[in-house]
DNA sequence: AGCGAGCGCGCC
DNA sequence: AAAGGGCGCGCTCGCT
């Protein structure tokens, strides 16, 4: 009898699997699974962290039947799953792979290869939209099947005797995933999606084994900062609430403060009523009264207040009690394809070299720290096949020197005695600043509005710098125009790598119709660039991990267009160039005319490139 | 008490 | 008239 839920669907069925406790029947299992091409892989944990937490199940399937293994200590020898999943000759079916990876390498060291996943299947073939994309929905979606999850049982006492319904959970969990493989790669080759997911697929062991490597952050050196901070921050604290205080009697209560320092909106009432008229209180707008005393300040404390609550104490709270170290969680991709990182977030620590010497390599070893010159504006040339811009990469010119002088009609000489002048000199033109934002700007969909917000300039002067920009750089208008365009005809844009991102566009008729049509071409002609360095770095990645395979070398860290390797102190030399080859290698295994530059710096710290 | 939108801001 | 791309996190504040 087919019990129908809610939704509709009929319940999966009862899958067809047995359960395996000894390793000689174990032997026996794989020797005809082995003849499989296409074999589905799943585990049973106790908890989610893997440097923790234990496999208790592994589950193989291969068409009509779930083997479930008993990996536990005293029962199926884990070890001897190592050579089919570390095998090239089969495909292993997973739905997130990456957990799976993550468990199999820190609990018995297997390395698994040719992976599918098909979560990463599904995300790529819907990317922007923000796809479901739990095993639950796959199933509902693309088996028309019903998968309970009212009774999913726990697995997180390690020493319990499994009972039927475990089991059969556990058995159901690999028992779909090859109609849904099968379903998803129609819809993968369809959409032209198949290099890009084998490149996913392929940086599944990059990013596992950066999960897994954590970063050491000398702690005794941030906590001197934090607290250094923290005392500085209390001061200005005191000084801004005693000047917005005294002129606002009602905020002050027997001498302890009412106004929330920390609240925009408490801020422009005070603000205005001290005749400062905000209507926000973001820096940009407060850097306009910046020579009020209580403005100073206040900007001043916000520097400090934002190190101490986001970085300060919490990044040492998150130092793993086992490892010692910081263990970020990646998304394998974001709309553009990027990755992102939190728990912490490793990609937005403050820049300045201070707060990087913290991140250190462990005793006896060095950082390595490696990124993509520029890779933004390269891949700009060699997709717009500007002439000039191809020039200055072919010649190595710095490319925002070559536009100055296009643009200003001056000399790389004069560009340099400008930048050296102080920024209050009133001779100053500022030259290299300006092409910078304008060079920086074509990546996002440069606007006049933008344009003249940033350097602080009317409008109308910013539009007429951009047409002299475009009329310098003909081809470079022509592209980025096409790339907006194709975003909204498409409703797609595509990658070197034929990553698709999706977007969402209103009828015309929508009253937010120019609006959001202006902000797809904005976002167009930015994933395709920011999409394609992606494709690049997680390139060089997997080149990196391929290559240093045989040193004491681990992968550390991204930021999108950098990365970090730890090695043996005495392997630094030789792996430096391995690692500055990879990523130019990583960037040309896309991108055929532009060459790509990599500088490698080496310390005990993260460097800043 | 917990959720989530909005603000503000760190990175590339 | 309005308008730069992509993220994650800590805070407030209103809602439930």
């Amino acid at each position: 009898m087919s019990k129908i839920n809610n939704n509709g669907l009929p319940r999966l069925p009862q899958p067809n699997y047995e359960y395996i406790t000894r390793t000689e029947d174990a032997l026996r299992v794989i020797e005809k699974i082995e003849r499989y091409p296409i074999i589905e892989v799943d585990t049973e944990t106790t908890g989610l962290d893997p440097l923790v937490d234990r496999i208790v199940l592994l589950q193989l399937g291969t068409i009509g039947k779930s083997f479930v293994f008993d990996v536990r200590d005293g029962n199926v020898n884990p070890i001897i799953f190592k050579p089919v999943l570390e095998s090239n000759k089969h495909l292993k079916l997973l739905q997130y792979a990456l957990f799976d990876y993550k468990m199999l390498k820190a609990n018995f060291g297997i390395e698994m290869v040719k992976m599918y996943c098909t979560m990463l299947a599904e995300e790529l073939s819907y990317l922007g939209l923000n796809p479901k994309k739990g095993l639950q929905y796959l199933v509902s979606k693309y088996l028309k099947l019903y998968m309970s999850k009212d009774m999913a049982p726990t697995f997180k006492n390690y020493n319990q005797e499994f009972q039927e319904y475990q089991l059969r959970y556990a058995a159901n969990d690999v028992s779909v995933l090859r109609d849904i493989y099968n379903l998803q790669l129609t819809k993968l080759r369809q959409e032209g999606l198949l290099r890009v997911a084998k490149l996913e697929f392929e940086f599944i062991k990059p990013l596992a084994e950066m999960e897994l490597n954590g970063i050491t952050l000398d702690v005794a050196k941030w906590r001197v900062i934090v607290d250094e901070m923290t005392g500085e921050r209390d001061l200005l604290h005191k000084k801004v609430s005693g000047i917005l205080n005294e002129t606002i009697e009602q905020t002050t209560l027997f001498g302890v403060s009412l106004l929330n320092l920390d609240s925009p909106a408490q801020l422009v009432k005070s603000l205005n009523s001290l005749g400062i008229p905000l209507e926000s209180t973001d820096v940009k707008h407060l850097a306009r009264y910046k020579d009020h005393p209580a403005v100073a300040a206040l900007l001043d404390y916000r520097k400090y207040e934002k190190f101490v609550t986001t970085y300060g104490e919490p990044m040492i709270n998150k130092i793993h009690p086992k490892s010692g170290r910081l263990h970020t969680d990646f998304k394998q991709m974001v709309s553009t394809g990027r990755l992102s990182s939190s728990n912490p977030n490793l990609q937005n620590i403050l820049k300045e070299q201070k707060y990087r010497s913290c991140f250190v390599a462990r005793p006896g070893y060095k950082l390595i720290t490696s990124d993509l010159s520029q890779v933004e504006l390269r891949i700009l040339a060699e997709y717009s096949k500007d002439p000039v811009f191809l020039e200055a990469y072919a010649t190595g010119q710095d490319l925002h020197v070559r536009t100055a002088c296009d643009v200003f009609g001056v000399t790389p000489e004069e560009i340099e005695r400008d930048r050296k002048l102080p920024d209050d000199d009133p001779n100053k033109k500022d030259y290299r600043g300006k092409i910078k934002a304008v060079n920086f700007g074509l990546i996002y969909g440069l606007t006049k509005v933008g344009l003249a917000r940033r350097l602080g300039i009317p409008e109308s002067d910013a539009q007429d710098f951009i047409d002299k920009y475009f009329t310098k750089y003909r081809k470079v208008k022509e592209y980025l125009d096409k790339s907006g365009r194709d975003a909204i005809i498409n409703r797609y844009t595509t990658t070197i790598s034929g990553r698709k991102r999706f977007y969402r566009l209103p009828d015309p008729s929508d009253p937010n119709f120019q609006k959001m049509k202006g902000s797809v071409e904005r976002a167009g002609k930015n994933a395709v660039i920011q999409g394609s360095c992606a494709d690049a770095i997680k390139q060089a990645m997997i080149y990196v991990i391929d290559r240093i395979k045989n040193y004491d070398a681990k992968l550390l860290l991204t930021v999108h267009d950098e990365v970090i390797v730890e090695v043996k102190e005495d392997q630094a030399k030789e792996v430096v160039p391995i690692v500055s080859k990879s990523m130019v290698d990583g960037f040309a295994e896309f991108f055929h005319v532009v060459k790509m530059e990599a500088d490698a710096l080496v310390g005990g710290c993260w460097l800043k490139g």
